[in-house]
DNA sequence: CTCATCGGCTAACACTGTTAGTCTAACTTC
DNA sequence: GAAGTTAGACTAACAGTGTTAGCCGATGAG
């Protein structure tokens, strides 16, 4: 019962599947619990029915690993958001709308991913990384400000200059929201059109409307 | 060495004071390291005098310890707030100086705790408090959307109603901005004036400008 | 065929949170 | 004042953790 079929080792250049079966259970793990202390790495070496040294083989060590999970995590938001934007220019959608898309897929990867989404804010930096990378909140940053570069070059380019600035007010306003939304116990949470409702009401107050005001199609 | 004076028990009702000491290293310890695995109840034990499961007479377990820092984290926040609010109105200041004082407070506050500030945002809701408290971050909100109560009552008391969505939007944007501010390695960080300009450039976008536009006084 | 190296393993160390049980000194009650 | 209770601590121990050192079988290169 403990140890089942004591697992044929993988091919020569084969690694990497390993690796790949790691970084899976890690992320499960983290999902669920949330927690970085939560997760062990006994525990996923069960889970993945290896020995939990080997992991090392793998992963310096367990905040490398965590670090990988969420660096991962990062990219596939980042995709996510770009992706939206781009299928929402592919089916016509005016700028307004395209910003929309793009917050809307930033909730529901927040949502759908509450425990990761929280973390990825949460872990302090760590400075024995490649330092040409930097943060990958840095990538999340810039995602942001060309967002609304992109809104204000279409509707008001004479304040394109802001752009930089309405960038990260969007982003730290809506990660803000999201946080208070994880956070905040009974009322809000479970009920995401009071998010909705909130983006609304922000993107209003933050972006400009068009600068032809009237009929300009 | 390593009992050193075998620390005389406290008096029969004294026991209140072990606790406070005990509060006070795991807060200077959270405070150091900034993760909550990284305070070890024989860490505060020894630095404390006392043997780890001592500590269990004054709190239910480690979580309780930690949550019992955060809520008077929680608390001192709030009261720096109201504070700083209270000593501008007294100084005669106009409601958009009295935002500014708290927002000054608010940041601060993030800025001088930064460990015990981003750890208040990163605990999941512990579900066996006592629910009448609900999480400390309800009473953080509603300082928000007092502030922002008061002031568009003096200054623009038609749009009072949005009061409460103003307050949320400025919390969040705040610590959005905050946590950026933190979490960026380089750039920003350490550079304090940065993070005034975007409040400053995030209140003209948010607040109302006066109704009554010209020589009201 | 030899031999290095990949992909794993076991054993062990130091440390963790937590529980059970014990001791001492002070306070309460008869 | 004697007896009992209890606040305020302690030691011993358990199960689980990250991590290191060292081993071992299979595979591929020379």
């Amino acid at each position: 019962m403990k140890s089942q079929v004591k697992r044929v080792p993988n091919a020569r250049g084969e690694g990497e599947r390993l690796r790949q079966e790691i970084l899976g259970a890690a992320t499960r793990i983290l999902e669920e619990t949330g927690r970085e202390d939560a997760l062990s790495l006994r525990g996923v070496a069960r889970e993945v029915g290896i020995s939990a040294p080997s992991v090392y083989r793998h992963f310096k060590n367990k905040a490398d690993l965590v670090t990988t999970v969420l660096d991962v995590t990062y990219r596939a938001l980042a995709v996510a958001m770009s992706e939206a934007g781009e299928s929402a220019a592919a089916a016509g959608a005016d700028p307004w709308e395209r910003v929309r898309a793009i917050v809307t897929a930033y909730r529901r990867f927040a949502i759908d991913k509450p425990r990761r989404y929280r973390l990825m804010f949460s872990l302090e930096y760590e400075p024995d990384r490649p330092p040409t990378t930097g943060h990958p909140i840095g990538t999340m940053l810039q995602a942001w400000t060309d967002t609304t570069d992109a809104y204000l070059a279409e509707v008001a380019p004479s304040r394109r200059s802001e752009a930089q600035d309405l960038g990260v007010h969007l982003w730290t306003a809506l990660h803000g929201q999201l946080v208070l939304w994880h956070t905040l116990p009974s009322a809000a949470a479970g009920n995401e059109t009071i998010l909705i409702e909130l983006e609304e009401s922000l993107l209003r107050r933050l972006l400009p409307a068009p600068e032809a005001p009237s009929t300009a199609e």
